[in-house]
RNA sequence: GGGCGCGUAGCUCAGCGGAAGAGCACCCGGCUUACAACCGGGGGGUCACAGGUUCGAACCCUGUCGUGCCCACCA
């Protein structure tokens, strides 16, 4: 279909400055509506599929979004380009915790809670919320251009996706890789809930060790007030000073209880007093000691961490109960050694930084052992390649040694655990098609699976698992999963250990690409309490959409974090300015492009030059791009653009353009095509100003569905064959640009202003291949035909390997001889030194034995350019003329 | 406590065994009709420090200092 608005394009129709916000949103409309992004899983093209990391609904979508979102877009519209069937399918987290923690603030602020709701009418609430923001999500998402296949959007709390985790659960119980069991867990006072390991940060925080006196031996302890629920103390079996006081019981002060001495191997004799209270309900270790002796767990505190065990402290919360514990056993002289400040680190709730209680509790947990290292070896093996490798040992570290998930949450948002309890301590797991038991005493667990649970089934569960959907037999393993190195073991390693199980071994992605976080211009992390966070929509709306891609996309180095500042997302919209004007000169001359070539026997030299440049940077982008090194590509491109095409063949192509004929015919077809290669290139990382352009251009039907120039993977003709260069070509280009250059600085340096016109003889040059381009030259240098009368007071000398040519200048007037003078010498005594250096090495012998043959002919020929340009040099110093006396 | 990484131009970063690079910033000169969101020219780095390996080191090895991150149930 072509639109009407695809037809009668002038160069009128591109104005002098890119407007994104009149081009964006019609473009993106229209390539939704057009289909361009929806996947056909009955397609004989090969797969290409990527499902998105799942923003959550809590908010919005930050920098970090935006900059994960251009990668991936980046990758699936090159891959689309190249004729694969690609999915980009999108979608939402339900995020468990973090979402419920919003909605109560929200409540708070409203002054009420979701006690005073109730578990229905909170949930209820929870849905109000995700649709409000995740409706903001998906319309940023339209912004930032992501193409995605909106026909399958999913959330983790669809029904097919509950239903996936359903049957998981299911299988993994039946094969005793779930259980339910009394341990000890990381506990929030605030959420009121079971964290997992991953879920606590730990921070060093300031404590004091406290040593108390229990009569014949001394604890030293940071956490005073657990004494209250101490059941024993240990010592280490060979630990000779208390040998005699194992197997005896002591008094615990305060309480009135005996509590016996026992013997285990993990207390360290080294530490402290080498003795160790024993608080089973409150300490992982201290929990596995009290397993080892049979010793009794008392819970001394409740699940908002207030004391319960009974007495004078029964009601105070923890950090109140530490000091007053203290000091009534000071009061009892029992504090036997002064406290002193001590720096450990105490894990904290990631989501609200509350101090995490340890707590024995009845919770759910996930046998990791076999998952893990299924997990592990699919990397080892290469089913699954992570980049950069760099970061595989973190990845075999984590695995090979991972503890039981726990994975039952004390929330109420989220799946909730499909496991019912009968009247007679029956328990029943159900499956998605079982019959979910009713009657009397039965009742389903209050408890919801944690958030990884159902996130790390995301790429099975989003085509249709456990269904053989036609969707999961085209598109999994899925192609890349592209996320920061942040999550690499909260929602990767997951995905990882589900998607080995659930199919008996198919890998849930080929690769891994970690990207690292966004920051700021002076590498600090965005958050809210330095104040450096902006909003993506800021930028977009202030630089457009194409100009935040590209700031991001060249900033993304594998695996390392990437700074963004206001500026350099302005020195991006001024490329994307720079291209639109590129493409603006020549629609304005008459160039267009039907993806073909004129003959190539019509080319001059530096057309040949320009299209030899093409294939190369179209040949570089393509291995960067392959091995997910965005920031190399982009570095590629923007060079070729602006440096080689835009600052050299686009102002060498004015003369020829001007002088019209076959010529400008030529050079008008050359521009078209270079411009329609280049516009592909760059579709995928600024797909909208690319977009708009390349209509103006070739008036084809979208970027969308054009054919990335170095070929389609389905085969069928080639654009352009990265294969074909022109070294020659490529010389003679250099070397124009270096005659331009030189005469350029020589100018610059004696004061001439860069429009006018100098008469010069430009000698030695017609013997070169550079003859035919004199004009051109001439046109670049503002050199104009020397006439009669011609008084040369200036030369400029320009080595090119073994010839030179010599600009000779008429500047009607003094030239400043003592600056030229100057540079002359600095020039001729850089030469030397050259010589120098050069001469050394090709004469020891070490060298010219050792050294590889084309780092032997790199030094002749650095030798050789050295001496020609001292000779040149010095017959350059001769011929100035003397400088003015006085 | 264990592990990983990084210290290269004023700033942010590439380069990771054969002549020190980019963007931005800076200095000089220009509205040369695609673009002043631009054009032309220029300055600027004992590649943290000290040893070592090598014909040759920013790059490999050892140590030191500085800095960042991840993991961690030693009271």
């Amino acid at each position: 279909m072509t639109s009407a608005a695809n037809s009668g394009f002038t160069a009128s129709d591109l104005p002098s400055v890119y407007a994104p916000a009149s081009v964006e949103s019609r473009l993106y409309e229209q390539w939704v509506e057009r289909g361009y992004f929806t996947a056909d899983a009955t397609s004989d093209k090969p797969p290409f599929c990527i499902v998105i990391p799942p923003p959550n609904v809590t908010g919005q979508l930050h920098m970090g979004h935006a900059f994960e979102h251009t990668l991936m877009d980046t990758l699936i519209r090159r891959r689309r380009m190249q004729g694969y069937e690609t999915l980009w399918l999108p979608g939402m987290d339900h995020a468990g915790i973090a979402t419920q923690n919003v909605v109560e603030r929200e409540l708070a602020k409203q002054g009420t809670s979701r006690y005073d709701l109730g578990r229905e009418a909170f949930v209820e609430r929870v849905w109000e919320w995700k649709a409000e923001y995740g409706g903001k999500i998906l319309g940023q998402m339209r912004r930032l251009g992501d193409s995605v296949d909106w026909s399958r959007e999913r959330f983790t709390m669809d029904a097919g996706l509950s239903a996936a985790v359903r049957t998981i659960f299911k299988r993994l119980y039946n094969d005793g890789l779930i259980y339910r069991a009394e341990r000890i867990i990381n506990w929030c006072p605030r959420c009121l809930t079971a964290l997992s390991d991953i879920e606590v940060e730990h921070f060093d925080d300031d404590g004091e060790l406290v040593s108390i006196s229990y009569g014949p031996i001394t604890v030293a302890t940071t956490r005073v007030e657990t004494m209250l629920g101490d059941t024993a103390v240990a010592v280490h079996p060979d630990d000779e000073r208390y040998a005699h006081l194992v197997g005896t019981e002591i008094e615990l002060p305060l309480t009135g209880r005996r509590i016996p001495v026992v013997a285990d191997e993990h207390v360290d004799p080294a530490f402290g007093t080498g003795a160790v209270k024993v608080t089973p309900a409150h300490d992982p270790n201290d929990f596995e000691i009290g397993q080892r002796h049979n010793l009794p767990s008392i819970t001394i505190m409740d699940e908002r961490g207030v004391i319960t065990a009974p007495g004078p402290f029964e009601g105070l919360d923890r950090f109140e109960a530490r000091p007053a514990v203290t000091a009534a056993l000071r009061e009892l002289g029992l504090i036997v050694a002064e406290k002193r400040p001590y720096v450990h680190a105490v894990g904290h709730c990631s989501r609200c930084d509350t101090v995490v209680e340890p707590r024995l509790s009845l919770q759910w947990f996930v046998k990791v052992e076999s998952l893990a290292k299924a997990a592990g070896d699919a990397v080892r093996d290469g089913r699954t390649r992570i980049h950069p490798a760099e970061l595989e040992p973190r990845w075999f570290a984590w695995v090979d040694d991972m503890h039981d998930w726990c994975i039952s949450r004390q929330l109420w948002w989220g799946h909730r655990i499909p496991v019912w309890y009968g009247p007679d301590g029956e328990l029943v797991v159900v499956g998605p098609d079982d019959e979910e038991p009713k009657g009397e005493g039965w009742k389903q667990d209050e408890d919801v699976l944690d958030t990884w649970f159902s996130s790390g089934l995301w790429p099975l569960s989003t085509l249709g698992w456990p269904d053989e959907t036609a969707d999961l037999k085209k598109f999994y393993p899925t192609s890349v999963l592209l996320t920061g190195y942040d999550i690499l073991f909260f929602w990767v390693a997951r995905m990882m250990m589900f998607g080995l199980y659930a199919t008996g071994g198919v890998q849930p992605f080929h690769a891994v690409a970690l990207h690292g976080m966004v920051r700021d211009a002076h590498g600090k992390k965005m958050s809210k309490s330095f104040g450096n966070v902006v909003d993506p929509l800021d930028w977009i709306d202030k630089y457009g959409t194409d100009a935040l891609r590209f700031t991001l996309a060249k900033g993304a180095n594998p695996g390392t974090d990437v700074p963004v500042s206001d500026e350099w997302v302005q020195g991006a919209r001024n490329f994307v300015n720079k291209l639109w004007n590129a493409t603006r000169f020549a629609v304005m001359n008459g160039a267009t492009s039907e993806g073909e070539l004129p003959n190539p026997q019509a080319l001059s030299a530096l057309d040949r030059w320009i299209l030899s440049r093409l294939a190369r940077t179209a040949a570089e982008v393509d291995a960067y791009l392959d091995d997910f090194q965005f920031a190399k590509a982009c570095d590629e491109l923007f060079h070729f653009t602006w440096d080689e095409f835009c600052d050299w063949y686009v102002e060498l192509s004015k003369l020829p353009l001007e002088r019209g004929g076959a010529e400008a015919d030529t050079t008008r077809r050359v521009l078209g095509y270079v411009l329609d290669v280049l516009l592909r290139l760059w579709h995928p990382i600024i797909p909208f100003a690319t977009e708009e352009l390349w209509r103006n251009l070739t008036h084809g039907e979208s970027l969308v569905v054009a054919a990335w120039p170095s070929g389609l993977v389905t085969g069928g003709e080639k654009l352009l064959d990265v294969e074909t260069v022109f070294p020659d070509d490529e010389k003679l280009a250099a070397d124009l640009r270096a005659v331009v250059t030189e005469v350029r600085r020589f100018r610059a340096e004696q004061g001439l202003r860069p429009a006018q016109r100098v008469p010069a003889r430009l000698e030695g040059l017609a013997s070169t291949a550079l003859a035919p381009f004199e004009n051109q030259i001439r046109s670049l240098a503002r050199l104009q035909e020397a006439e009669s009368g011609f008084n040369e007071t200036a030369g400029v000398v320009v080595g090119l390997g073994g010839r030179e040519i010599r600009v000779s200048l008429d500047l009607s007037g003094t030239i400043d001889v003592a600056k030229e003078r100057a540079r002359l010498a600095k020039a001729l005594d850089t030469a030397l030194n050259e010589v120098r250096i050069a001469e050394e090495k090709l004469a020891n012998p070490q060298f010219t034995g050792k050294a590889p043959r084309p780092v032997i002919d790199k030094m002749r020929a650095r030798l050789e350019g050295a001496q020609g340009d001292v000779v040149r040099l010095r017959s350059q110093l001769d011929a100035l003329p003397p400088e003015p006396s006085g």
